[in-house]
DNA sequence: GTTAAAAATGTGCTCGAGCACAAAATTTAT
DNA sequence: ATAAATTTTGTGCTCGAGCACATTTTTAAC
């Protein structure tokens, strides 16, 4: 399996170099004596530019800022902090400078003025975190205009000017999540939903998980399971939860739609409700520590490292190698346990 | 974040890039004072040397052969091969060539004779399923004298000579099946434990999955769960089921400890057994189909595909890059049920 | 102080793609 | 047929690291 360079394939046409390149990148200006010399060479050999030469030839910086919630406002971006970090030890020796930017996921302004400075920047592309939909479309726009290369993660607000996404498809998390509790919990049970929302931002986030989840359970048969759903913000979380054990309804099991599941667990352990099964998201290391210890059952893995990780990655090869970026990348939703936890933390 | 080049270190320092480049590679041959003079330099910034650089010029074709069985004769080797062909597109344009080999699995012969063929090409590293234990430490140690950089996948024998290892803790994968089992029977129920085995060369795999399975239920306090291993190879596995499932042990659920799960969901199928619940590993058609009817609960994904493909990457990245290879680099163990199952597969 | 040997330093080429510009070949106009 | 315009073709430089070799400086020897 020779590899063959341009040079090689001029000296087997009988051209030059110049005129090889001209016809692999049909700039024109060949005879069509030439063409023809150099395309029978070209279809009788597999020809494949060699990528390192080629971007090293056009070895400008490239700049991508990342924007996302502050990790100490809010634990479940702590991931991605560490993945950002990562690629850009990863990718900072071929010349790609990734610059991340923490805004406050309370405040909406802070969102918009990072936005606006790294603006001011004129980076090559921006990957961030579309929290606010409103403002993400105005901002999004105003990049365009400055083309600048718009990526998503995380959140999957449907906008123009953007060239991917990297995150996972909720409805269907949602239905797993239903699933899940269906096989361990007994029949004739009542099962709560309970949106723990700190800043409203998440709404459609928990939504969509809401509706895959009673999406589950309708298109069974005959359904036996009642499944009741609950709003409450963090500071009345305890009473809201003592009214909802003090009920009748007897609620066997809950879905907690985001990474405060563990707020929950916390309760359960207290009150000794150690029969309730409990489900909800992510790997913070509270819910670790609750998953280890039996009061919540399964983790789902929204997996935010390698979401950041995996949206740098396509920028990158896309500015250094012309790769494609596929608009849509939708990570696996990963299933975790108290025994298969140790094989997705570090170390 | 600027760039520095040699160039640029040598400009600031006052001596040529040639000082420069000895300091860097401590190649010596430098005085007292040029060597301070940049070494001050180097404290100052974060000099990385440009990859894309460096591996242009030491331009050589890399040679990696893969070794593993025959896709034909055991279909779940069939992802390792579209992660192969997947490995040659994506790496061929850096001037590595990956060639892969496939042997017999029920063939020790052909194994030994293709790694004498892949000798006499002395590639310059070898990825390889070792399926036989002695055979592979003579072929690895024949690698090691002719100095053939050799990795092993999916198979974690301990051999000398080797560079790394890709693939799964098969202990924690059975115990991750026995929780999984616990958590979806009723209690006092009998489980039987299925080896099916085809050619005896899993039969170490096969063991750590039991080791695992039932370390599970022994650290659990009053096991009231009875556990039942049974052998069987595909021929007689029919009668083989048909003797379990009459037996007064009343067998409640089966872990089988490899990829033939659908031979025994096929069984509940046929003979109406739904309510036995059923676990096994790896993403086969077959398989995927009875996972989707729910004849199987759970299968636990050994995903294959990505463990040739990160183990050539690792090797990639050690000759183009110079990155370090893990001695060991253990996959997640993923769970799949019905629902997450479409996350996981192609398209 | 002169010469030889040794050490230090600098220069210039390589890798392959890509592109600007120079050179050569062809066509058009007169 | 000759000059000019146009098209085609070829040459040579760039990117940054790395290394062989040439050149310069320092040290040692007499």
């Amino acid at each position: 399996m020779k590899k063959y360079t341009i040079k090689n394939i001029a000296e087997i046409a009988g051209v030059s170099k110049g005129t090889v390149d001209r016809v692999i990148h049909k700039r024109g200006k060949v005879s069509a004596k030439s063409l023809e010399k150099v395309n029978a060479v070209l279809s009788e050999i597999d020809y494949q530019p060699n990528l390192l030469a080629r971007s090293l030839k056009n070895t400008k910086q490239h700049h991508i800022c990342v924007v996302l919630p502050d990790y100490n406002k809010d634990p479940f971006w702590l991931p991605c902090h560490k993945g950002i970090k990562e690629a850009i030890s990863e990718f900072s020796p071929f010349g790609v400078f990734i610059e991340p930017f923490y805004f406050d996921p309370n405040d909406v302004n802070s969102f918009i003025e990072i936005n606006k400075r790294i603006l001011k920047l004129t980076p090559d592309a921006v990957l961030l975190a579309p929290l606010f939909y409103k403002e993400t479309i105005t901002i999004v726009n105003n990049y365009a205009l400055s083309n600048i290369l718009v990526s998503k993660f995380n959140n999957q607000l449907e906008i123009e000017n953007t060239k991917n996404f990297v995150g996972q498809d909720l409805f269907l998390s949602g239905r797993i999540a239903a699933s899940l509790i269906k096989m361990i919990v007994p029949e004739n049970s009542t099962i709560a939903i309970l949106h723990i929302d700190e800043d409203f931002n998440n709404a459609v986030h928990m939504q969509e998980k809401e509706k895959g989840f009673i999406n589950y359970f309708k298109k069974m048969k005959p359904s036996n399971l009642s499944i009741l759903t609950y709003n409450s913000n963090q500071k009345e979380l305890t009473s809201k939860l003592t009214a909802i054990f003090k009920e009748p309804t007897n609620v066997k099991a809950v879905f907690v739609t985001t990474s405060k599941v563990y707020k929950v667990a916390q309760f359960l352990q207290v009150n000794n409700l150690k029969k309730v099964k409990l489900i909800g998201y992510d790997l913070l290391d509270e819910n670790i520590q609750y998953l280890k210890d039996n009061f919540i059952q399964f983790l789902i893995h929204q997996n935010p490292k390698k979401q950041v990780y995996l949206g740098l990655t396509y920028l990158v090869e896309y500015f250094l190698f012309d790769k494609e970026i596929p608009t849509k990348s939708l990570l696996p939703i990963d299933i975790i346990t108290s025994e298969n936890l140790k094989t997705y933390v570090e170390n």
